[in-house]
DNA sequence: TTAACTGTATTATATGATTAATACAGTTTG
DNA sequence: CAAACTGTATTAATCATATAATACAGTTAA
């Protein structure tokens, strides 16, 4: 079962947007396999205290993306294999990396001063 | 006069933001100084293709933060010092990289391979 | 001076995100 | 079997974003 215990929600994206992207990256990071399960919405919903339906919109765009597999009165599972890993790392890697050299280039910041940020976060943060 | 000719809608952010954003990373960059005047609100609308009201919630926010002065009835200014640069700059900076940080830590990509994403879109894009 | 601009304000409408309250049919489990 | 779960669906209400159509008073420039 996946716990969601590292969930946090954070900025001003959509929550249904935010329990997508949690997935995605647990995906990416090895740490959600295939055939793990996932709570119910409900569940889930009662533990990031949203409503149901939110967690429900989350869940379809997984199913629709095929990340996500529903029997109707079934727990849900998600489908991961190593095609999928590949890609949805390389998805989520080039969004982060692009939006931040492009926001480093419009601030007129170099590339070693970029990386001297980065390393800067990747001990405190 | 500012004339956003580089000024392109991204991504899933209000426009207002998007203003509010191209402005303070010109700021940032040093490429808007001290009193530089600011196309109207009807201007900048039709220019965008957008509301007027959608300029004028940029405007009003980047009014109230101190970085535009507007007289009424004539056309607003920017105000900008050696202070204010370094706190937009410094403020921006921080969100991207703590953004990307948090993204490929979560993604289980080491710092190393985050330099080498952000070298590869820093030459190509 | 006066015409054309400027900032500012108001009211109305539309859409997307979110909450809320249900309902129903399939499954799991005691 | 039956109770408690599951996914799925519908309808209604609220809030933020964005558009639309005006209106009015101050500034600028021909």
């Amino acid at each position: 079962m996946i716990l969601f215990d590292d969930f946090t929600m954070e900025g001003k994206n959509p929550i249904y947007q935010q329990i997508v992207i949690y997935l995605k990256r647990r995906v990416a990071a090895g740490s959600i396999t295939n055939g793990d399960e996932l709570p119910s919405r409900r569940m889930l919903s009662a533990l990031l205290s949203v409503n149901p339906n939110t967690v429900q919109k989350a869940y379809r765009i997984l199913e629709e993306e095929g990340l996500i597999q529903s029997h109707s009165g079934a727990k849900s599972v998600m489908v991961v294999d190593e095609e999928t890993i590949a890609r949805i790392r390389g998805q989520l890697a080039e969004e982060e990396a692009g939006q931040l050299v492009s926001a480093m280039r419009a601030m007129g910041i170099s590339r070693e001063e970029a990386h001297r940020l980065i390393d800067r976060y990747w001990e405190n943060g």
